[in-house]
DNA sequence: ACACGACCCTGTTCGC
DNA sequence: TGCGAACAGGGTCGTG
């Protein structure tokens, strides 16, 4: 579920609930997704209070004085405002604010994770140990992405889904990013063109800023930190679309699907090569 | 460096 | 209708 534009979007909204909020409780129901130590994890948030959030790729933390509450929501994880009695099945940690507001996390799947990490060295957190430039950050140029996919032989898809290179992209957006840029998911990455690169990272911050204006892709379960679904899902191009018309202006090309490390790849392959 | 598989889990969908 | 297999938007690790 959640690539970059659906964890913003839950980002956003937590921010503007919870910011300069203390923090009364936290529950932790199933202490195995929490990284390193769970006692620790609860007791060096409560009490404090939540000064901003952040965000690099597919993660988000809840920054408190130097520390941070750090969240990875893997396949099926959601972490939102709960009202209401009884918190859904499998939810796994719940934070009650102040005000007492409850921000649960709740993920049936469990290959989610949660850290208190370091905000002055966010590379000691294991889950952000291996999460590289975010993709919307504008360090990430088409010439960086020139120069470091000439050394890599994979698919241009495989490349993209890689969190080192760059951050956020899954494997929703890895197909419509490539479609945009009319470029062959199974391209090697080594053989990319400058005009190539140019239009991959282009498409990158078009096909993420549109998504997270609509809130994200609900196929579903997403949701926002409010318990709305996103409405990019009627905006895909290829994504799960096997066998209707390329809606490119022109062309009469047919989506197909393969299969690429094991994953689905949605591709029309007249306009992209 | 890279391809590949196993693994971590549950819920939904599909075919028989 | 029932049942098991296949599959799903995440990532890590070990092997060859």
């Amino acid at each position: 579920m959640p690539e970059l534009p659906e964890v913003e979007t839950i980002r956003r909204g937590l921010h503007e609930r919870i910011v300069h909020q203390h923090v009364r409780e936290i529950l932790i129901h199933r202490p195995e997704i929490i990284v390193g130590c769970p006692d620790e994890f609860a007791t060096a948030f409560e009490g404090n209070r939540v000064t901003s959030t952040g965000r690099r790729g597919k993660v988000l933390w809840l920054a408190f004085a130097r520390q941070g509450l750090c969240v990875h929501l893997g396949m099926s994880g959601r972490l939102y405002l709960h009202n209401g009695s009884d918190h859904p099945p499998h939810t796994h940690l719940v934070v009650t604010m102040e005000d007492g507001a409850e921000v649960v996390y709740v993920d049936p799947r469990r290959f989610g994770r949660l850290e208190r990490i370091d905000l002055l060295d966010l590379n000691t957190s294991r889950i952000l140990r291996n999460v590289g430039t975010d993709a919307l950050d504008p360090a990430w140029t088409a010439q960086r992405l020139l120069e470091e996919a000439s050394v890599h032989s994979i698919a241009i898809k495989e490349f993209l889904l890689d969190q080192t290179h760059v951050a956020g992209v899954g494997n929703i957006y890895a197909s419509e990013i490539l479609h945009r840029a009319r470029v062959a998911p199974h391209r090697p990455a080594n053989r990319l063109s400058a005009a190539e690169a140019k239009r991959i990272v282009h498409s990158t911050r078009e096909v993420l800023r549109a998504a997270i204006a609509a809130g994200g892709t609900t196929i579903s379960d997403h949701t926002d930190a409010l318990g709305r679904p996103g409405t990019y899902q009627h905006h895909l191009r290829v994504y799960d679309r096997e066998g209707e018309s390329c809606t490119a202006s022109g062309c009469a090309g047919e989506i197909e699907r393969t299969v690429q490390g094991g994953r689905s790849t949605y591709l029309c392959p007249v306009c992209q090569q």
